[in-house]
DNA sequence: ATTTCTATGGGGGATTCACCCCATGTCATT
DNA sequence: AATGACATGGGGTGAATCCCCCATAGAAAT
């Protein structure tokens, strides 16, 4: 079974170059064209291709409009997204749109037919420029852990309630710290009576406010 | 310049491995190896290698605090983990330590050349599994740009979600709320699922992210 | 030397949680 | 008229939680 394209782009030329580009590939089947949003969502809801390769470069932002389109008509089909624009901004909004991957028009032939199979087994390709920004994005709104604080508590408890706190289990705990399960019990119930606390959630918070964890 | 390499593993053999594979390319070189994490953390610091190719696949999580450590004191210095986790746990806790990029030990020998190539560049390489993962992470975040989105919370589940983060208990919620402790149950589901969340310590946490309670 | 604290382990039991399955009725949109 | 989302219920299963009980060994304090 080979992959399915369909080609979005408003440019004939461009059309052509990947045509030329991908039709020597022998797992690569090339089953139409499209030059607006409106026939790239009619030719994908009639040809039910495996992979869309979208043009988003378009200034009206059209291309996302039609990839969201088209993951609500044809949710098995992947968009794979294929810009000149390297901003953030279109990175972004292509992902919230469906897409499963996006590349640059700069990037080597060779990357996109990368990218053309890794979409095609149903993965995620990230260009690595553009997986900096998701990255970056993530770190912005992150969990991460600080350690100490002053209270009661021993360094063991300390540390079994940072990882409580994390959400870890007690079992994960156990093996984590190369205890057993009822010693992390043990532990756990040694913090809920000092702290006075009474449930996972309460221990979530009592962390969040001592600044043990992050939210 | 050619790449420089600092191999860190815990086991000899796949540090052999490691070295063979790699040092018939003629753009890496490898500096030394290190089996402990305070051994890679000292040789990092001594040989500023520009690439710290790394198991974090350790029971204690030591790979993930080495690679914090590490980009702390040689932050020019770029991370590339390797494992054999591919649970999501594993990617976010090594990404959020700064590590620049994530390779399973499944994936082929040319992967990780690719990755290592892409890493020496400066950039981020994410496995298109994995960077499935953060993807998905990304679309549970709130943005901009995102209008709506299908995940949001109707007014019921919203209810139920800021009592569950206060740390009532179903029952105690289906008394507040005068419905069965079914009902509660089910809206709970339903937010774990549009939330991506899988323990009420999670649940805790995100609604503290969001002000909907304080910590 | 005795007590106290800490860390380590085990067992029992009632309850809750997390995740499945199923259904009915309403309301809005199509 | 039909579809879908929403809210409301129920049942079941396996795991985890929470709270008791018990113990030993070492270190620190008195």
């Amino acid at each position: 079974m080979k992959i399915q394209l369909l080609l979005v782009d408003d440019h004939a030329v461009v059309r052509s170059g990947l045509r030329m580009l991908l039709q020597s590939e022998p797992d690569v089947e090339i089953l139409g064209e499209a030059s607006t949003a409106a026939q790239a969502i009619a030719l994908a809801q009639s040809l039910r291709p495996t992979i869309i390769l979208m043009d988003i470069g378009l200034p009206d932002l059209s291309g996302i409009a039609a990839t969201r389109e088209i993951k609500k008509i044809c949710p098995e089909t992947a968009v794979l997204a294929l810009t000149i624009h390297e901003d953030e901004e279109y990175f972004f909004k292509i992902l919230e749109a469906g897409a499963s991957g996006y590349v640059p028009k700069r990037a080597a032939p060779e990357e996109l037919l990368t990218a053309i199979r890794t979409v095609a087994r149903g993965e995620v390709y990230l260009y690595p420029s553009l997986a900096k920004l998701l990255v970056r994005d993530f770190l912005t709104q992150p969990h991460t852990a600080s350690e100490n604080s002053e209270n009661d508590l021993t360094a063991r408890e300390q540390e079994v309630l940072l990882r409580l706190a994390e959400g870890d289990s007690n079992d994960k705990i156990a093996s984590a710290l190369v205890i057993s399960v009822s010693t992390v019990e043990r532990h756990r119930e040694n913090i809920m009576r000092k702290l006075n606390l009474h449930s996972r959630a309460e221990l979530v918070r009592y962390a969040i406010r001592k600044g043990i964890i992050q939210a």
